[in-house]
DNA sequence: AAATCGCCCAACCGCAGGACA
DNA sequence: ATGTCCTGCGGTTGGGCGATT
């Protein structure tokens, strides 16, 4: 197989597309529909590589492209959205019919990020720049700022741990997930609950997807725990909401956690909603105590033999027989 | 009126990953 | 298993244009 030159080709066009370039392309989409971009330019008659042509019909032909100013309501959705899945603008721009992720890039860069810099809003955080916590809808927790976070712990993580701890204890943290999901959440949560979100996405039905996070309630149903990577308190609860009354509800949601399962609330740091599931945000401290608490994630999770003497079809070793307490070793636990 | 500056946004670039031969 | 195709993505660039000097 020989690989096709695309845009290092000599004699291609770049630059600026004329209309009857424009003319051209919409004509043999429009006749030969959209696909096989790379030898598109050829039978169209374009002196352009296919990945131009793709996203000129992507980003300015397509029909169905909503021109013109954002509104209002287009422009709160982005900040909610970007606070949920930062600087993914396709992710964005899914939700927002006929607007594209180019478009959402460019109005983010030009317009919302220095609206919210002039509020004294971190747009990369979603908080007040001085540091306070906002009570502002625009200050959803920022799950880019909050997987950076992740990642710069897990690097720094491994240092002392190494990343198969890192990949271990997310992996104890989502099997608990799951554990307490059954036995708790479901009562404590319900419908509603003190979780009220600001995401309102304008997807339609037919363009959801597998990432219906319409509403950031958490669910019982999709509640996993992953590992808070970070001991810095900026993913507090009380950022969650807007109602000057819901960050002590939603603080309180860890104490009844503590009550109904046994887990000390004090390894719980947050929750947060990601591509249409609900994520249990482990603090900082279980990395830090992770003996205590695997013991505490033991004690719980062997009062449920079915999901526990078992793992994936293989037997597992209670972790109170496991030689030393490495990583690798509890990770046979679970199979 | 001309030069300069800053903003905006369409287009480009490089990379990643799934599909396929 | 490997290499290529194809598409999608996020970051960056540069030309056009209005505002300012």
């Amino acid at each position: 197989m020989v690989r096709t030159p695309c845009c290092r080709a000599e004699g291609l066009k770049k630059g600026a597309w004329t209309q009857e370039e424009d003319q051209k392309l919409i004509a043999y989409v429009q006749h030969h529909g959209e696909g096989g971009w790379r030898t598109l330019p050829d039978k169209a008659g374009l002196k352009r590589c296919g990945k131009s042509c793709r996203l000129r019909w992507a980003n300015y032909l397509r029909p169905d492209i909503k021109r013109g100013e954002f509104s209002e309501e287009e422009e709160d959705s982005i900040i909610n959205l970007h606070a949920i899945h930062g600087n993914k603008w396709s992710a964005i721009a899914r939700r927002l019919p006929g607007r594209t992720d180019n478009e959402i890039k460019n109005h983010w860069n030009t317009h919302i990020k220095k609206r919210l810099i002039k509020k004294g809003i971190d747009p990369l955080t979603h908080k007040f720049l001085d540091g306070k916590s906002s009570d502002h809808p625009e200050t959803l927790p920022d799950k880019s700022s909050v997987h950076q976070e992740d990642d710069d712990h897990n690097s720094n993580n491994n240092k002392s741990l190494g990343s198969s701890s890192a990949r271990f204890l997310n992996r104890v943290a989502n099997k608990f997930g799951k554990r307490i999901n059954h036995s708790a959440l479901s009562d404590i949560i319900g419908s509603g609950g003190p979780f009220t979100s600001h995401t309102t996405p304008t997807t339609s039905g037919s363009e959801c997807e597998k990432s219906t996070s319409s509403s950031s309630t958490p669910n019982s149903s999709n509640l996993h725990m992953i590992l808070e990577a970070t001991t810095t308190p900026t993913t507090s609860a009380s950022t969650f909401s807007n109602d000057a009354s819901a960050p002590l509800l939603y603080d309180n949601i860890f104490d009844d956690i503590e009550d109904m399962t046994g887990f000390s609330s004090r390894y719980l740091n947050d929750i947060v909603s990601h591509d249409g599931e609900d994520f249990l945000m482990l603090d900082g401290s279980c990395s830090e105590n992770t003996l205590l608490f695997m013991k505490e994630l033991t004690m719980i999770l062997r009062e449920d033999k079915t999901e526990t003497t078992s793992f994936n079809g293989s037997h597992v070793t209670p972790i109170d027989e496991v030689d030393d307490y490495s990583f690798e070793g509890i990770d046979n636990w679970f199979g």
